[in-house]
DNA sequence: TAGATTGTTAATCGATTAACAATC
DNA sequence: TAGATTGTTAATCGATTAACAATC
């Protein structure tokens, strides 16, 4: 199995795809019908079917749609729920909380942390905001997997370091630095803002190298 | 000027490093260091830098902190701002309404619409939710640069389509479906949820390859 | 001067794409 | 059967990393 970060972010495409295909009652698709619907190369497609597909596809007829999307759904774990708690409940870690979508993805985000005592004690979606200073009981009462770092970049490492004392291994970070981890424990950076670079660089004065970046 | 798409979104995690230096009283940084810090490869640093910098490094030196702070802000358009209006007004696009760091990223959300009569006509975070049928009106009116398109997938290209006729030439899009759109505009898809499936994967049974990801 | 650090050219690595034989 | 479509091996492409000469 050789998952790549890239074939991982092309699934839920896929996903989707297929599960429009069946509500129209297509039972079969090819790879190349795949392909250019989210316009991606036909072998790219095949192989990251292959590496999910718990079937084989089959020679003038494709694959069939339900296996696909019952195989990317298990794949991605849409199928079962991982625990997170957030930390920062400012207005990026507010934007994760009322993102009711999240379950459907496998992602349940108990509870959320915070310092501002404006905060603190209020609900925002069912979600309740703790004093950060429960943290360490929080975590010793509830199994969580994931801790969800949406603090500022200079409390993060803090943060992470606590997070990991309380037994989390894997570490959605927003913040805007690169944490200092031991190699076993899972950290995605993730960057929003970064994307508006893209479209600044575009709108600068002679945008000649226009083009589909994703 | 090679700018990747990787090496615009590194620029970030860069400026938040550099700006801490700055706090701390450093005037000038080597490539060596700032790699250290962010875990990369140095070389990949200096390179970076020479797309961004309008100054050159000096051996034994380094480079001028202030300078590079400047030309990344530069370069990532944090001193200007684009106009942009939100289309699908729902837990996503609310997501991106209420987050106000945006301006201070080049990112200025005008106005949101959405087709959900619950919501129309109210106010998120200064930004005023419009019925969809006044989006044309609306452009016609103001001077917007980007589309985000947080609708589900299944009104996604319509709407891009219509952005596309109100002479929008850049799209957000959020939706899971890959845009038809003429070469000359700029799509970038975002996908969240995407990031959902590495910790699938790193919570499955035997989860013997464990690693950081960005 | 010596050597830390730069900038650049060459090598490596990994992902994507092309070519093609296998098969329903 | 014929040919559309699969799966796989080889080639390409682009990004990252290593090697090294230049220089303050």
């Amino acid at each position: 199995m050789d998952l790549t970060a890239q074939a991982i972010k092309r699934l839920p495409y896929y996903l989707q795809h297929l599960r429009f295909l069946r509500e129209k009652g297509v039972e079969t698709i090819s790879a190349a019908s795949i392909a250019s619907a989210l316009k991606l190369n036909e072998v790219q497609v095949r192989k990251d079917i292959a590496l999910v597909s718990s079937c084989k596809g089959k020679p003038r007829v494709g694959f069939p749609v339900n296996n696909l999307i019952s195989d990317i759904e298990a794949c991605l774990g849409y199928n079962r729920l991982n625990t997170a708690i957030l930390i920062g409940a400012g207005c990026m870690g507010q934007a994760l909380l009322i993102n009711t979508a999240f379950p459907k993805y496998g992602l349940d985000i108990k509870a959320a942390f915070d310092i501002n005592s404006d905060i603190v004690g209020s609900t925002i979606c069912d979600k309740h905001i703790y004093p950060l200073e429960y943290l360490e009981e929080y975590c010793d009462k509830n199994e969580i997997q994931i801790g969800i770092i949406t603090s500022p970049a200079n409390t993060a490492q803090d943060i992470c370091d606590r997070l990991l004392a309380c037994g989390i291994k894997a570490i959605w970070n927003f913040a805007l630095l690169t944490l200092d981890v031991p190699e076993d424990i899972l950290v995605y950076n993730e960057n929003l803002v970064g994307t508006l670079g893209f479209f600044s660089q575009y709108f600068k004065e002679d945008n000649t190298n226009r083009e589909n970046r994703s």
